[in-house]
DNA sequence: CCAAAAGTTGACCATTCGGTCGAAATTGAG
DNA sequence: CTCAATTTCGACCGAATGGTCAACTTTTGG
């Protein structure tokens, strides 16, 4: 996706016309964002070879070290295009919405993001294992206060008894954990069931059942519903 | 005359006697493994450096290829360690144990899990997140039978309508996923809230609130007294 | 007490990897 | 087309790292 950067030296706006645009520094840079998330997924910072991201991205490894001065700056390019992501995908959750429709929505779509986007999933939390070096101070920062808004909303909530009385902060923790173990632990949920096909067996199929279950723990039931 | 060295001057045969294994090197493989789950855990295989698993341990670098032959050999012994300790805690589940009771303790001990060996968890998730190319055939073996085992003493309570219809494999992903969170993702849980001191405020104020949660989740609801 | 086995240690080596460089090739504006 | 900026690319380098080695010390069994 499109997102600020500092591209060098880009000063004409992007016009819209047959002829794009075409920085091939761009499209380079892309690449081989999208090969260092792969390799980086996997291996983790020092795991992470240079030269095998350059393959992967179809170019010499001099090619690499031309466009991101640095390994290191590499992984914070590729981390923060990760944390965007994520940050992104937190959305919006309004007080005027109701509790178990705002939630089980909120659940999908994180749930769609691990489902999309695997790799950015794992190389978060690569990162946050290893201490978030890299994006701590992000985490403290943007995603706290997220934290602080939404969960304000959810004390709410659970003072009109719509939702069960359980520390906002913890919900979102148990929210992220489960969403995220999809694409972050698939290795062992296929060691575990053997699904010929990922994405229909555990997303399709056994996602729904756990998105209930969040929702129930959470004590959301449906405000008009058979459930109780 | 004295040499000063951090070596205890043990000359004397061990106190302890019996069973105790009096080779300097039982001692010294313990020092290396506690060490190296450490620097493992926080850097990955790659990251991590041997000279600094030798520093923690206290002892050269040439000590540890000693006893381990190789880095890769000394990262397959401190995995399947881990996985030794995984395994264990996933202890039993009877079929006669009430759900509730059985399920909230079982949650219970998998969070202590975490809290007790922080830097286990993560070491698992990241070898996990790898691809688990060191411990995936026992994945798919062990704990692949100990899901199948237990899963179908869930399917029998759901059967007796005592748990919710939810797919017993994905039942155990969801509890496994929020009890590790709290080791796997501490860096993250700090950067949310500031807890001056994180077991006391996650593990034991947190904690219980997403224990409840889950038990509820699973359609669990304790129809006896509050156990504990 | 003695000799063999086990353990210790730092110097040393081969390889790998991030990063540099310079020169050739490509691109694109005027 | 021209020319300068951009991009390509392989050769090369120094630092770091896993692993080896041989000399030396300690432990152990008898």
């Amino acid at each position: 996706m499109a997102q600020i950067s500092q591209i060098p030296k880009i000063t004409r706006p992007p016009e819209v016309s047959g002829t794009e645009p075409r920085r091939v520094g761009f499209r380079q840079r892309e690449k081989i964002i999208r090969a260092a998330t792969g390799v980086f997924s996997q291996k983790g910072y020092d795991g992470a070879r240079v030269e095998e991201i350059a393959q992967r991205a179809g170019l010499p490894k001099g090619n690499i070290l031309y466009y991101f001065k640095t390994k290191k700056n590499l992984y914070r390019v590729v981390i923060e295009q990760v944390l965007s992501l994520w940050l992104e995908a937190l959305g919006d959750i309004s007080a005027d919405d109701d509790p178990c429709d705002a939630i089980s929505q909120y659940i999908r779509r994180k749930l769609d993001l691990s489902r999309n986007y695997p790799e950015a999933s794992r190389l978060f939390a690569i990162e946050v294992i290893g201490g978030a070096p890299v994006i701590g101070e992000h985490l403290k920062g943007r995603l706290r206060d997220w934290v602080t808004q939404k969960g304000a909303i959810f004390l709410a909530w659970q003072q009109e008894g719509r939702m069960a009385p359980i520390d906002p902060a913890h919900a979102f923790f148990m929210i992220w954990a489960v969403t995220q173990t999809y694409a972050d632990f698939q290795a062992q949920i296929e060691a575990v069931i053997s699904p010929a096909n990922y994405d229909a067996e555990v997303y399709e199929k056994g996602a729904p059942g756990v998105v209930a279950a969040l929702v129930r723990g959470l004590g959301l039931s449906s405000q008009k519903q058979p459930l109780r």
